[in-house]
DNA sequence: GTGGTCTAGACCACA
DNA sequence: GTGGTCTAGACCACA
């Protein structure tokens, strides 16, 4: 499993690793009852301090995404309900909200902002 | 001119304060040439530190939004292509982008996006 | 007799026209004798305060430059060995040293300073 | 590491930091990826406050001069052009045009400012 | 009156 | 260990 980090962006490396992490569960690249790379194992291929990881991983484990299995490791948490097209959708429309209001403090109606999602949509998609 | 700080949410405040400016300036609501309340009057208002404000004041500075006048305060700098609507649209054009960007990355299809960037638009609209 | 002052520019106003005018008496646009305009008029003309102007007057007397005449104004000193190509030769030279001194702490050698300067020369020289 | 400051001149001493660590930089003294001595261990030795070498290596990041490696310190950044010479000759070639500039305000023709130059650099190549 | 700089010292997130 | 943020309070230049 690769990840890339830039210890340098100013996100702090959990955060990074949490964030891919969660789009490949929640996107179904990561399917319930897989195991997950050990902390020290993602540790030294991305030459990063053990306790970092141990931290995303509890964040993941807090949030219901992983189960702790004794003795051997971190496996994807098989949810209830789990419909991962509900849990992907909450997130966006969250997004798009922000945006929405986020716009609206700068001025810009709804109707422009409309039109600018279009266009952006468009140029997007023939990509 | 009023703020709202939240010393507790985690975000510095001078960061904070920084955006709401930033939002007023982009949007016109504080037009090239008037003058943003002195550091001092805001700290006392919000039983803040000067220095603090300050901080916001130098970000806003070295990029380009305020103007610093030696013995008077700061002034609402006068950019060249002052096209407010240009500057809006460029901020909000990119956040886009990085939706439909991780939209994607969560396995969603660009149609799919739309629809729910519609739904979403068409309930705001309606408040 | 005409000043160019940018409140916004950060270097102080008082200094500003300090420059401007020990300019114009170091390469005899001002002549000795000559009276200088009043704090007054120089004030109300660039809409600034006279105790600026007033600073400025200071420091210009302070260095010889100027010369109060009580109940007529400042006059342009009438100085002793009044060597105007002296003076203005001392002070470029000065700053030539403190050009190289800077070229040689950014690991620049003297032959190539010597070369950009006989380009830039060359440049400008055209012009 | 050593830094010279002098607290007296005027020069705010994070403004001189900055020059002494820009300066190092720009001529290759201090390499891309190599870290810069931490601000505790500045401060101690040069018995000033540690926010003040903090506001020097912010300024420096702000710049693209040092990235900021979350828990470890401040890096000097790769930079894409780190055409190393080109930054130099530019800082020079524009201090060289304001030099001309100057020199032609005060009343001295190419020729002459030339010569001068061409004298200066000889003496100080002398040395 | 305005903003800028600095200290001494506290507390925080991150690694 | 690293840097970031903030306070309380001092002193300064400038207008």
């Amino acid at each position: 499993m690769n990840f890339t980090i830039s210890p340098s962006s100013g996100v702090p490396i959990y955060r990074q690793m949490y964030e891919q992490l969660e789009k490949r569960i929640l996107s179904g690249q990561l399917s319930a009852g897989e195991f997950v790379p050990s902390v020290r194992s993602i540790a030294t291929k991305l030459q990063v301090n053990p306790m970092t990881i141990s931290k995303t991983y509890s964040l993941l484990e807090e949030r219901g995404y992983l189960v702790r299995v004794r003795g051997k490791g971190m496996q994807v948490a098989v949810r209830e309900n789990h419909d991962v097209s509900n849990d992907r959708q909450k997130l966006i429309v969250a997004q798009i909200s922000s945006l929405i209001e986020e716009s609206q403090q700068l001025g810009m109606t709804i109707p422009e902002l409309k039109q600018l999602m279009l266009d952006v949509l468009a140029k997007e998609g023939a990509k």
